[in-house]
DNA sequence: TTCCCGGGTC
DNA sequence: GACCCTGGAA
């Protein structure tokens, strides 16, 4: 890996990541959201959970469904065990739903090849269903307390405005943004880990896109950004906007939705499908990718249901 | 009404 | 580089 800066500057990075380390874990303590997931209270695979879930979706949405989730099936063992149909209906509408059956195609594995317990090594987790760089790294940090740089855009956000005093690029992570994350972290663990936590509560909560809260930012008295007046504010957002309404993701959604409605292994006669919209081209491409997906399952070549 | 703006897969 | 979802906030 090339390194992206001069020794002068990494001691100036390093120096100044000292520096913020005491206000950023004080703010922690008295700022950190109480969510169900944090201080311990549960498991590696709880933790994996939660982030899975909270890759698409605001915490305060995923609260109530990991609880309930985490209720039902415990550990990976009990995910893997279960109903297709059931994890489906469970997902709810937290949105993507393909990630529920990889959630469960990964429970499967980590209960058949890792007798039930999480791996707590990069390459095995990062080598499981739906978990990629993210999440692997989000779960040796915050589950089994390893000293990993955590990188998302939330982080990103904020550690090129207050370390580099610019907006991070949209797109994937930089070589210079992985270095920085790396440079910056605490050599110490559990210093670590409060750091990647804190890091990312500030870009949820303080740190935001359009309007950052420096008033209220732990990090304000030594934030570039602020100090260069918010140069380029917002100028890139993280990746071009995504429309929803009339798209294919919107009509899967639909038809998802009217499944899940349905008493448990009660079949969607097409004609009721095809009440959902108009476009009936549309409708027939989005019913075969649910079935190419795992989603649903098609009877008699017409009815629709949720897969057993 | 528009905005929010995610990580993983293929 | 395209694709995958949602509902509450602004």
């Amino acid at each position: 890996m090339a390194t992206q800066f001069t020794h002068t500057q990494a001691d100036r990075l390093v120096g100044e990541a000292f520096a913020m380390r005491a206000p950023l874990a004080a703010w922690w303590q008295s700022h950190a959201r109480d969510l169900p997931w944090r201080f311990g209270r549960t498991t590696p695979w709880g933790v994996l959970v939660c982030e899975v879930m909270s890759q698409q979706t605001q915490m305060s949405r995923v609260v109530p469904y990991w609880e309930a989730w985490m209720e039902r099936w415990p550990d990976a063992a009990a995910l893997a065990g279960a109903a297709k149909s059931d994890v489906i209906t469970a997902w709810g509408r937290l949105g993507y739903p393909r990630r529920a059956l990889r959630l469960q195609e990964c429970a499967k594995v980590v209960a058949d090849e890792y007798d039930d317990r999480l791996p707590d090594d990069y390459d095995r987790l990062v080598a499981l269903p739906g978990i990629g760089d993210y999440t692997a790294s989000a779960v040796l940090s915050f589950a089994f307390g390893r000293r990993i740089a955590v990188i998302d855009t939330n982080i990103r956000r904020v550690l090129s405005r207050a370390f580099l005093g610019e907006e991070s690029l949209g797109g994937s992570a930089t070589p210079a943004e992985r270095e920085l994350a790396r440079l910056v972290l605490p050599g110490d663990a559990r210093a670590s880990v409060t750091w990647n936590q804190a890091i990312m509560e500030v870009g949820a909560t303080v740190c935001l896109p359009k309007t950052p809260q420096c008033d209220d930012c732990p990090l304000a008295a030594a934030c570039l950004f602020l100090e260069l007046g918010w140069p380029h504010l917002g100028q890139r957002r993280t990746r071009p906007r995504q429309r929803f309404a009339g798209t294919d993701r919107q009509v899967r959604g639909k038809i998802l939705h009217a499944l899940r409605e349905l008493p448990a292994g009660s079949v969607l006669a097409y004609d009721d499908a095809a009440a959902l919209w108009e476009d009936r081209v549309q409708l027939d491409r989005c019913i075969a990718s649910l079935d190419e997906d795992g989603l649903i399952e098609i009877v008699d070549g017409h009815a629709l249901r949720l897969p057993r």
